[in-house]
Order: structure tokens, then sequence, then C-alpha cells
DNA sequence: AAATACTACAACCGCCAGTAT
DNA sequence: TATACTGGCGGTTGTAGTATT
């Protein structure tokens, strides 16, 4: 009794998706939501195998992904986190909820290591190579670093798990850019009230061809105009009291809320979050302060893990 | 204009952790 | 408790597009 493939490697299609398969896939999606990842050729007809079916989803077609354009912002910040996280780049990821790992890993890959690189060779420009070559080599610090950073995110994890109103999605839950609201994965935040603001013109629905992206857009406008009945539709399927969290997401994805931007807004000080939203800001301001790049980084670092591993609980 | 080199990124592969049975 | 299975992650590859010679 081996271990199936996960797709009958034989009957599966590779190499890039055409638009027709990912109406297909999107339809799917629309009527079933993200998720059971295994169904989704067999229901489809898709000739492709459940994990690419996913990815094509999640780095792709996904609504709020931003693509391409990395601001110089959201460029540090990458370059603070890998060195602060190291190639976790679905770790990264989560803060920058429009863009996907895929996308941050491949930017990292092609613009940010040449540039540290060359950097580091000749005039080096502060503000972006220090923020690397300090954490090249793994230190004893950095472990510690990713460790506390590992317990953190469990925590938080669990808190998410012990809270389902009220998730705790403040410390990580750094705004994107550009206001445009996207789902990062099925435990983030949701966004409970219906908003079907110019989500398709603000967010860059991502398709490689314009056909499949004015079609996704079409129906991500039908989708929110429909959205209570695509509610009632999916989360009917869930039984209704007992909604999956999948399905509530993908319910989201026509109440793209506009977000203000990376600078932590004010009002993230309510009295439910108040106490986590203070190392949030801390770690805000380090990551965004350039300033603080300049001076000593590995005890910058420790100090602001140290706040935000203790300020959390 | 053609050939070659380079770049960017979509997609695949293999491994691992979590979950169901 | 052990095993099967799924979904997720990071590393890597393939290829289309672009720049250079």
């Amino acid at each position: 009794m081996g271990r199936p493939p996960c797709c009958d490697k034989t009957g599966v299609k590779k190499g890039p998706w055409t638009p027709e398969e990912d109406i297909i896939l999107v339809s799917y999606i629309q009527e079933h939501g993200p998720g059971n990842w295994r169904g989704v050729p067999t229901n489809t007809g898709l000739l492709r195998c459940s994990k690419s079916c996913r990815l094509r989803w999640t780095n792709y077609l996904r609504p709020g992904i931003k693509r391409g354009n990395f601001t110089d912002q959201e460029e540090k910040l990458i370059i603070h986190l890998q060195a602060l996280l190291g190639n976790r780049w679905a770790a990264i990821a989560s803060y920058l909820p429009e863009r996907t790992d895929n996308d941050i890993k491949n930017y990292w890959n092609t613009h940010l290591k040449k540039k540290l690189k060359k950097l580091q060779n000749g005039d080096t420009d502060e503000s972006l190579s220090s923020g690397n070559s300090s954490y090249q080599s793994i230190s004893k610090g950095q472990w510690e670093r990713r460790l506390q950073t590992d317990i953190h995110m469990a925590k938080r994890a669990l808190c998410e798990a012990l809270s389902l109103e009220k998730p705790c999605d403040s410390f990580l839950d750094l705004k994107p850019f550009n206001g445009c609201q996207s789902l990062t994965s099925p435990t983030q935040t949701q966004t409970p009230t219906p908003t079907p603001t110019s989500s398709t013109s603000t967010c860059t629905y991502a398709s490689s061809t314009e056909n499949i992206s004015k079609l996704l857009q079409g129906w991500m406008r039908n989708s929110s105009n429909s959205s209570n009945n695509d509610t009632s539709s999916s989360e009917g399927s869930a039984s209704g009291t007992t909604t999956t969290v999948k399905n509530s997401n993908f319910n989201n994805f026509s109440t793209l809320e506009p977000l203000s931007g990376i600078q932590s807004s004010p009002e993230g000080s309510d009295d439910s979050g108040s106490a986590q939203q203070m190392p949030l800001s801390f770690l805000e301001t380090w990551l965004l302060d350039e300033t603080i790049e300049q001076g000593d980084d590995e005890g910058l670092l420790d100090l602001s893990l140290d706040d935000n591993t203790a300020g959390l609980f």
C-alpha cells in the first residue's frame, strides 16, 4: 500500500498554463473555494496535478496580487526581512501580502542578490548593504533571532487559533503599500465587511494574458455584486455555522478593502490590540527607518526582537 | 538582420510538517 | 501508535523576452 503520487505522471500536462485552463480553474474556485486541491483536477477535468493547480492559484490567479515594480520600500523591507529570517520566503511574504513568496524569491534571486553583491564590491550603499552583509554568515545571534522569530510565530498562530473572533493579527499585519488587501494564508486576517470597492481597478489582477485578466476582473466584479449569494453557496456547503477558513477567505476576494500604508496607523491602537500593536510599530519602525540601518545592526536586531517577543505576551 | 548572451519569472521537484484514519 | 495522505515551502530549472555584439 504505497503512497500514490499526487498526480498521475503520464496524464498530467506540464508547462505554462493557458488562459482556458486559468478560466476553468478560477471558475471552479469561484464555485467551491480554494482548498481540496486534490479534487480540483478530477472535478474540473484539468490535466494538471493538484499541486500545479494550487501553485497557479496562489502565485498567479489569486486576487490581490501585485506584480512587478517593487518599490524601494518593499525592496528594503525584503532585504531586512531576508537578513532577519533568511530564505524563508513564505514568512517574508507574510509581511508583504500583495506579493507571493515566489515573487519575492524571484526578485531576491534576480535583483537584490546582485544588487547587494555589487554594492558590497563597490562603494557600499549602507542603506541596502548593511541589512544583508552582516548576516551572510550564520552567527549565534542570528540563530537566536531565528529561534525567537519561530517562537513568536508559533505564539501568534496559537493566539489566532484560540481567538477566532478576534485574531491577534496586529503584529504581522503590516499593511500593504498600495491599499490592496490580499489573501496570504488561510490563517490570516479576514475582512468580514463586504466592501466591493474599486478593487479591480486598484489591484493588479495577475495574469499573463489580457484575456484572462479581463475575464477574471469581470468575475471579480460579478463576484462582488453577488458576494452574498456566493457566500451563501460556498459557506452553505461548509454547513452554515462552521464556515471553513478557506472559504471565508475566498469570499473575501471580492471584498478587497483599501488599507493604509505600511506606516502603522494610529487606529491600530484600539483597546483590543494595543498591547500587541506596540511591538509591531517598533518592528515597522526598525524595518523602515533608514537611520537605524546606519547603526549597529546586531544590537538593534536583538533589541527589536526581544521587544517583540517580550511585548507580545 | 542574425546570432548570442543575459534577464526575468513561471512552473516544477523534492522534502517536510501536519492531519486523518 | 503507525501509516497514509495532503498541502505548503524552498530550491531549482526551463523558457520567453530583451539586450548586446
